[in-house]
DNA sequence: AATGAATGAGCCTTCATTCAT
DNA sequence: GATGAATGAAGGCTCATTCAT
């Protein structure tokens, strides 16, 4: 609205900061990005950016709730789909796989610098975290109960064990490989499934 | 054998270095962690740290080192030797989560601090856990090739799923859990088998 | 303008940096020089000439291009004079004596620091003193050329004679001497004039 | 004599040292120039430098000890010489820019480090100069006496010009310029020689 | 809404020197 | 004679944050 928070293309201030600050944070890590490297790639001033926001750190946060939002909001969708128990997990554990790859630097923040962040903020994001787990593990469980998987690994272990795998995507995931990211995620679901299989 | 190179316990200082920034750097990061605090926890001084190592990086690179030898020395041991492959493959797969496990430290500094490494000593380390995965991979193959596993996903595939969930170990393992560590890596390697059944 | 700029007696916090670190500088050398000296000596923080400048290297440098600033302009002051050349010559040769004298401080820094710049800046410099012998040359080869000034030794070198001794003048050079700086600029262009007498 | 005292060359441990320090020092100035390096350099330990000298203070003033001495015995011969005090003057004159080429490392030292020397070591080394600048001026006086020499300007003067371009030679002397050592020195006692023409 | 000068604490590293062996 | 591990002080520099404007 404002005529000050937008530059040439229109993108409003705050906006341009979380960018600016996502793609150094990914490149180059928290620690390492300076809030002065974060307003030169916003092309504003230090000023601006602590007008918006509070500290370095809560830049990081407001990185970790938007990717965070997005993936519940996309687990619910296919969750809550109407098909049968196997096949809505497939496309769950496909998505999150298509997603993260899409949002790769997300990824590589969250897992690498989460450590970063104060005990109370955290705090915070650990709690979503597990929401988003619980949501994944009752597909799991649903489909042990229904005798459709096999109940020789708890659902907590087979839920780890994938996203282990989905979060490290970050470390070797190559765009220039065989794959594109669909038939990647495909492969992957293909494998969590076939784990399942009784 | 020289008196000053160790303390009370006997202890050679540039052991008690190691250890002390393994700890350290598990606890808080690489770059939150001083090069003082690392000298106070060892109980020596800044000059006797730059004695033996050249920078606060070094100490990072000998940490990794000393965790890869260890596991690419085991990964040998579990694959030479005189068995099935999918028994082979399923201890190997089970003792990497073991000894994970046992130097959880050392894994979580490894996925989170790797980046922090110069490009020369970036590029040293993943040759050396390229020759880690390769030896994983040729298991794998070999199961294929002779019809014991199923051929639907790429080797290469199957361990980056796997090791992708080892290595974020250390962002879910709790000490408190319901499984032992061998426990835990049982099924661990049993979800990798059963993924792997033609 | 701005109030936090100056201090009590009005001198902006640049100025303040650059005249405490010629002074101290001069007294002790480039190298036995800490920043923390300088800004205690200037009345500020180090972040604050870190605000200013760039490095400890780049306050020397604005040393060397202050004083060699001036000493370009006065030189060609007197060598594009209406006057003969011998008399041209004799005035800027007796002019650079004096200047010297009056900053000493920057000319025993000169000769003594100028090989801590980097390269690069180093390069500059010399670029930038260059110029100005070769203006103080062209004076000595009108006169060669037009018979008033004897041929026997080069231009050039006639001028390294006479310029090595001014540097040099921070070393011998006593206030308490029975010369004033005029009138021992005047004798030493004496010399000069007479060691090119035909 | 003792054999551990000299390496394979038979160079004696203490001059091999001074000759390390010596061109370190010309290189990069006395303070960047670090104990350890001139200890490698020499290829010996810091033991054995502490062993031979004091400190590293001590190694410059062995240095201009060395170099001062050298120049003196010079000079005494020409000065004592039997022909006429033009002649030894002008050979003198020469000879000191030869001798300052021959060893202009020491040269470069001597005038860029001399305020390194604690008080009482430089006040012993400005004697040795003084004494080395009196025996100058006394062939000086001696021309301007006899009527030789003009009387323009007083001897001191005369002898701090001759000088400051000699000491400045390790600024702008070129090895690959038009002219010899030899020669170059006999222009410069040339341009000295003329000024003092009555 | 935004600026940018200034702070002050902290960081990694260097280094001359000592001393038990 | 000579070693080299260890010290301890200092050095240059960075940076998140504040605040008068």
């Amino acid at each position: 609205m404002a005529a000050r928070t937008t530059d040439g293309n229109g993108v409003p201030v705050p906006q341009r900061l979380l960018a600016a600050a996502t793609r150094l944070f990914a490149e180059r890590g928290y620690d390492r990005t300076s809030v002065q490297e974060i307003v030169e790639a916003a092309g504003v001033t230090k000023g601006a950016l602590y007008h918006y926001f509070g500290s370095k750190e809560d830049l990081l946060q407001e990185v970790y709730s938007r990717v965070l939002r997005l993936q519940q909001e996309r687990l619910d969708a296919f969750a809550d789909a109407d098909a049968p128990v196997e096949e809505r997990l497939r496309e769950a554990a496909a998505d999150v796989v298509v997603t993260t790859i899409d949002n790769l630097d997300d990824a590589s923040i969250f897992f690498r610098s989460m450590h970063h962040l104060s005990p109370e903020k955290n705090k915070q994001v650990r709690l979503e975290r597990r929401r988003y787990h619980e949501r994944f593990r009752a597909l799991v469980e649903e489909g042990q109960r229904t005798g459709v998987f096999s109940t020789a690994t708890s659902a907590d272990l087979v839920v780890d064990y994938h996203f282990g795998s989905v979060h490290h995507l970050s470390t070797w995931y190559r765009p220039d490989g065989p794959l594109t990211p669909r038939e990647l995620a495909e492969q992957l679901a293909d494998l969590l499934l076939r784990a399942l299989r009784p």
